[in-house]
Order: structure tokens, then sequence, then C-alpha cells
DNA sequence: TTAATTCGGACCAAAAACGTCCGATATATA
DNA sequence: TATATATCGGACGTTTTTGGTCCGAATTAA
């Protein structure tokens, strides 16, 4: 199981793409700097997303990168997993030959729900209800500061 | 996040002491060959189930490990954050000044809740839970087959 | 006293996480 | 056409985590 920098990072910078108009091309650069990413990190990041159909990239001068569906269309979980491969907990597979696990598998059966639980939650939000939220947020919270 | 192979060996060898009578002591070589984890391995993440006050360590010839509560009153979290310490999600924390995120933190907010998805699967379920279900799997499979 | 067992910590190899770097490629524009 | 500006793609490197091994010390039954 994983959920790191890398899948956050490429989530936040979804969310910056998601803010402006859509169809709208915005530099790898920008993004770096706004939400304080490294840059060459933030870049393979978004070379998975474009292979994954989330954003479409521009390449050459005035060129970068434009989301490439509608916000309410894409689940975080979709962003995770183009990331950083699929999430998988168990594993043994139920009645599987290659289960390692001596004495058949309940094990495999929890750690499913519990995997279950997880991609729920990364499946019910979507990148346009994060933006929303984020907005909500920034509407209480006092301009000076950060985060 | 996690729940690697050691949380995973934890709750098998937690699951093996449990099919005991109560209270009867089992040798880590015992647990070891019979769900074939490596000895040493093993002993090391006893310790940890033992500090965690979930198994009693008899020491010495004749000794051993029990179970130190009732099966039924051990979620399986318990046993795995016993062992690779609490399961943590979220790399900040809404409203607090470590958030290394810009603009406030709707992300935080969903990786709680994902996290508590998770979690609630593996609270839900008790190490009793866990060695009924494997009853009942062992009835309907075939005697001669591993796992 | 001896054999059997756990305790505790040092140690180690391999894999994964977290990046950096650079040349190639594509494109807008002067 | 030349040049500046971007992404593409992969090789490379460092640090942390995982998944153990090993061994001497402590404890206890016989």
């Amino acid at each position: 199981m994983q959920i790191t920098r890398a899948g956050e990072y490429g989530v936040m910078g979804l969310m910056h793409l998601a803010r402006r108009r859509p169809g709208q091309r915005t530099m790898i650069d920008e993004v770096s700097r706004q939400q304080r990413i490294s840059k060459s990190f933030l870049a393979k990041i978004f070379q998975s997303l474009v292979k994954a159909g989330l954003v479409r990239s521009i390449r050459g001068a005035g060129g970068g990168f434009a989301l490439a569906k509608n916000p309410a269309q894409i689940p975080v979980l979709e962003i995770i997993e183009a990331v950083e491969g699929r999430i998988v907990f168990h594993r043994c597979k139920m009645a599987r030959p290659d289960c390692e696990h001596v004495g058949g598998c309940a094990l495999c059966g929890l750690f499913e729900r519990a995997q279950d639980g997880l991609k729920d939650a990364l499946t019910r939000t979507t990148l346009a209800d994060l933006i929303e939220q984020q907005e909500k947020i920034e509407l209480t919270q006092p301009k000076g500061r950060l985060n």
C-alpha cells in the first residue's frame, strides 16, 4: 500500500489546473512555485497524469498543461492511481494458488474490506469536491496567513 | 501509511495463539514453522506484541507465549498498530502550522476520511472474528490442499 | 548445572521513496 | 530560419523503510 508524496503532489497539481478556466494552459513552473513542489519531480508526475489521460500537454514555447476532463468527473483515487499505480493491499488472494498463508485466508478477506473502505472515500470525492471545500476553507481563513 | 509483512505476520502469529486453549503457552519456533515465517523476524514482532500487552511471554525452558486477552477483545487494528506504530495517512493537519500545503488543506480532510474508512474495517474485525472466518474456510476446503 | 527459551539491540541487504539532471523533441515567434 | 521556451523520457543518485539475521544476556525448568 501507499499514498506517497508523488500521489499527493499529483492531486495538488490537478487542483491548481482545475482552478484555471477550462482549457487554459498552465506551465509546470508556475504550479511548482505556487505549490512549493520540486519542479523536476512535479514534471515527472505530470507525465504520468498525461499518460493516464487526465491532463493534456502542449509542448514548445507557450505550452503547458491543461485539464483534459471535467473536475467533477475525476475521482481523487483515479489521480492517485495514475501516479503511483494501483493501490493493492492484500498480498494474497482468497483461493488462489499464489496465496502464501497456511491454512486458508481469512486475512485476505479482511484486507480486502479495509482496502475497499479506503478506496471508497477516495472515489466518492472528486477533484471538483476538493476545490469546493478548498474555497470554503480559504474564505474563513485570515488573509495574511499561509496555510 | 503502511501494513507491511511485519503487521501481517503479527496477526498470523496471534491467530495461531488464539487457536490454543486460553492461557496455553506456545513457542515461537512452532508458530514460525507452521506459519512459515522466519523465526528471528517473528521473534522480534512478538516482542512488540508483548510490549503492547497483547501477549504474555514466559521465559526459560518450557516457556513460550500466550494470548493476554480474549480474542474477541482484540481488534485487528490494535495488533497491526502494536507492530508497526500508528497508521497515519495525512501528512498535514488542518489549521496546523506544520501543514505544508499552500492555501489551506482540503486534502487533509480527504486523507482523514480515507484513513477512517481503512481503520473502521480493521477495528470492526476482531481476532475472534478472524478465527471464526478461518474455520469456516477450512471446512469447505479439500483436506490435502495447502492454502 | 545445563538445556531451553525469550529479550534486546546491533547489524545488514534490498527495495522503495523522493528526487535531480540532461539531452531530445516540439512549437511559437522574431 | 534561428532562437527561446516547454514538455518528454530515461538514467542516475541519495535517503528511508522494509525485511530480515545474529548474537550475547537474562530467565527458568529440570
